[in-house]
DNA sequence: GCCAATTGAATTTTTTACAACTAAATTGCC
DNA sequence: GGCAATTTAGTTGTAAAAAATTCAATTGGC
């Protein structure tokens, strides 16, 4: 039997590919949630950091979502046209671009509610397993090499 | 204090971000081992599932990655392009493709090992912690409601 | 036997990731 | 103190991946 020296390479002991398609699978059930707010998960996400933080800039954004500028760029031009957020250079250093949270970008946030609410029944593991892959999985972010 | 309200919408609590962060930044740590090897992630797992059944048609293969066919059309051409893998109509149903591996995808799986010990150091978590991941993990899908 | 519904795959479009580039600010040497 | 080199921030362009649409073949009901 070829199997032993292969094994690790069989489907079925990745720890990643579960990883993959969970986060695949459940942003796919974001969508028709995040469609009626004419939101991409990616704009959602960012939409979250700026409810809490009102203004910051790309740099700060990208190491709260783990996104580089490059992404950010695109996702945060959309979100401007769409009035939820307003991008101006900083006076002191104008490297940075600022981004401020609009009043319509604020308003969104009471809309929003409805979609945790209606992922709710899409994992389904109790608090208890909820909590440990949690810290499972930022231990792995806090543990993971840079670059 | 507005807080309570809110507190669904807060990056903190989700349990699909920090998903969605793990998966995006262990394909990055992929990217330098693959890239010897000339693949893609997509194209790695794709290549995974052929050097255990060497051959099956598009939706037997969208059904164990989880990606459908029009993710995995490109993805097949650009395998056969390379000389990993063959697709030809099946005689009884013009509809079906049937994916077969070449002598020269197989060959492929020797160099491919040096990938997973190449990645070793990315994950830290103990055989217990990425046992317990891996459970939670297939559990999520398992109980995934379907589309 | 014919038409509607379903299934399977390809094509097209949108989004995301990454690399190369540009511009501004800072550092450091003379 | 001024200029070159380096660092930092963001944009642009390109490639890959995901989603939506389209098209063709088959199945099933009448």
């Amino acid at each position: 039997m070829e199997g032993q020296e292969f094994e690790c390479l069989k489907l079925k002991n990745q720890i990643c590919f579960p990883l993959y398609v969970c986060s695949k699978e459940i942003i796919r059930r974001y969508k028709p949630l995040l469609d009626r707010l004419d939101l991409t998960y990616t704009q959602y996400i960012t939409m979250m950091v700026l409810w809490e933080h009102t203004r910051m800039n790309v740099k700060e954004l990208g190491s709260c979502l783990y996104l580089d500028s490059g992404t950010l760029t695109p996702v945060l031009k959309k979100l401007e046209n769409k009035g939820y957020l307003k991008r101006s250079r900083s006076r002191e250093d104008e490297r940075n671009l600022i981004v401020t949270i609009t009043d319509k970008g604020r308003e969104l946030r009471t809309q929003a509610l409805e979609v945790p609410s209606g992922m709710a029944c899409v994992v389904h593991l109790s608090p208890e397993e909820a909590d440990t892959l949690y810290t499972l999985l930022y231990k792995i972010l806090d543990g993971m090499p840079s670059v």
